[in-house]
DNA sequence: CTAGGGTTAG
């Protein structure tokens, strides 16, 4: 039964079309097939992919393949050159960096794939086997990825549940919502079982953070004779609700599952408390009142059934008064919560002094700063930013520069922090700071990315700085950033203006130069960025 | 859309 319709589903994949870039060679021998699938799927899969470490040597490969015509020529020198071996962590670090890059990382997957078959008679990990799904889903290849999936079955690596995991979010972010219920109910075949209930859970899961929770709820009725529902499957579906701003949806599934018998946890109540508190407009002043109120009485309701509020509660009502501009509110809740014995998170403290900061009450804001110090939390980048978001605010340059420079030593920086200190000196007119804080931004080698630098031509067209601008838009180009389209026009506006028309030119031929190596013209080279 | 950049788990 199983080897039957795991049989007929590999035969409707191969029917399909793929993707020219790769030639198959398949051999549609199934009987090994499904054996090496069940005894690699016994293994205990990897639920969560790999984090991105430090690594030279991917950095330098995932630049070569992104800015080089031809990927096997670089791909080979920098790895004799350092003398160091081909290995699966490598390709995985180099795949996690080209996630966004479909050709190039297909092209040194494929690559991979083979020198591991002829060299080392090993195979490419599951890792890099969902990762290069991962990057084929992104350009939208589904087909292709589907290609490769049946491919690891072959490898004996997998298909794993975290395999499925990745293609069902790609379905879903392309808005492919039938195709991801279809992969879904296709994993029977691959992994030999019946998908559990935490797989079902994923499925509503990956729904509704993109936003599809009318789908996800219509799914969880169908089949929630076959899957138990419980208080997470009901979370998951109150906070799709939440966010698409159905805060009453939401009520009425807690509701029904109260009903239901299921009693819900603190996730639950801090779900729906942050659904109704979140994307509400605070400005006019009942908007907030009401917002507040109904906040209030679902603390009320959760203590009721007997659940404390925890941190988390706290730091959702305290990041309502930060931005509705509460100071004495936010200090009042504050100090409730520290009496009730709940201690504050980094994140509760750094809603307060955002409050604070930009309430203009910096001593406050110092004087908290301190005390978590003191309390044993070490401030946040993000807790230092509101700070310079102040400043910035203030036009206070020299207020901003001492507290610059005497974090330095600490060195609690951000990506985001170095961003706003270089849009307030681009705005004031200062342009040595500015080439100070670009150059330590370089040297800690937190930055910079494609916002650092679209942030910086931005502000030096807007400063008619027309040379320093091609300068920077040059580099980012070297560097393999492609220029946003408003970059790109901003600067064509401005050089056009200042009669610059021949360094247009040689800019223009730049960029498609950089452009054709993708295969597409300046729109298509973008890819969606990555997310989650 | 870009811009601005940490409340978060489900």
């Amino acid at each position: 039964m199983l080897r039957l319709s795991s049989v007929s589903t590999t035969r409707r994949l191969l029917s399909s079309s793929y993707i020219s870039l790769y030639q198959p060679e398949f051999d549609t021998e199934t009987e090994t097939e499904t054996e090496l699938r069940s005894s690699s799927s016994s293994q205990s899969p990897k639920p969560t992919p790999p984090p991105l470490t430090p690594c030279p040597l991917a950095d330098t490969l995932s630049h070569l393949l992104i800015t080089n015509h031809n990927p096997f020529h670089p791909f080979e020198s920098p790895l004799q050159l350092t003398g160091v071996g081909f290995s699966n962590e490598l390709l995985t670090q180099t795949l996690l960096r080209l996630r966004n890059h479909s050709k190039p990382a297909f092209s040194v997957f494929l690559w991979a794939r083979d020198h591991f078959r002829r060299i080392e008679n090993g195979q490419v990990s599951a890792d890099a086997y969902d990762l290069i799904i991962d990057t084929l889903g992104r350009a939208r290849q589904f087909d292709a990825a589907w290609r490769i999936l049946v491919e690891m079955g072959q490898d004996g690596v997998g298909p794993t549940c975290n395999t499925f995991a990745v293609l069902i979010r790609r379905h879903v972010a392309a808005g492919l919502t039938r195709q991801a219920i279809r992969a879904f109910d296709d994993m029977e075949a691959f992994i030999g079982r019946e998908p559990d209930k935490e797989e079902f859970c994923m499925l509503l899961d990956t729904l509704c953070k993109y936003k599809y929770p009318k789908i996800a709820m219509e799914l969880f009725n169908k089949r929630k004779y076959k899957y138990e529902p419980d208080e997470k499957m009901y979370t998951i579906l109150i906070s799709g609700w939440c966010k698409t701003s159905r805060p009453d949806f939401a009520r009425k599934l807690l509701e029904e599952m109260i009903d239901r018998g299921i009693e819900p946890n603190i996730i639950t109540y801090n779900t729906l408390l942050n659904g109704l508190c979140r994307n509400v407009s605070l400005h006019p002043e009942t908007r907030f009142d009401r917002t507040i109120r109904s906040a209030e009485e679902l603390l009320k309701e959760m203590q009721r059934r007997g659940i404390q509020p925890d941190t988390t509660s706290y730091s959702i009502v305290l990041h309502v008064y930060s931005r509705a501009h509460k100071p004495e509110l936010t200090l009042c809740k504050f100090r409730a919560m520290r009496e009730q014995g709940i201690s504050p998170s980094i994140a509760t403290y750094t809603s307060v002094v955002k409050c604070l900061a930009s309430c203009g009450r910096l001593d406050d804001a110092y004087e908290l700063l301190n005390e978590m110090s003191t309390n044993g939390i070490q401030p946040a980048p993000a807790t230092y930013n509101c700070f310079f978001k102040e400043y910035f605010g203030r036009k206070d340059v020299d207020a901003a520069l001492k507290l610059y420079h005497n974090m330095k030593d600490t060195g609690s920086f951000d990506i985001h922090t170095y961003h706003i200190l270089l849009r307030m000196f681009i705005k004031l007119e200062r342009f040595g700071p500015v080439q100070e804080i670009w150059k330590d931004m370089c040297e800690t080698g937190i930055g910079p990315d494609l916002d650092s630098y679209t942030l910086l031509v931005h502000g030096l067209c807007q400063k008619k700085k027309w040379r320093q601008a091609c300068h920077m838009f040059m580099e980012m180009i070297e560097k393999g950033f492609l220029p946003q389209k408003v970059t790109f026009d901003s600067l064509y506006r401005g050089l056009i203006q200042a009669d610059m028309l021949p360094t247009w030119r040689r800019l223009k031929k730049r960029v498609d130069e950089e452009a054709s190596k993708f295969g597409g013209e300046f729109e298509k080279y973008h890819l969606k960025p990555y997310k989650r």
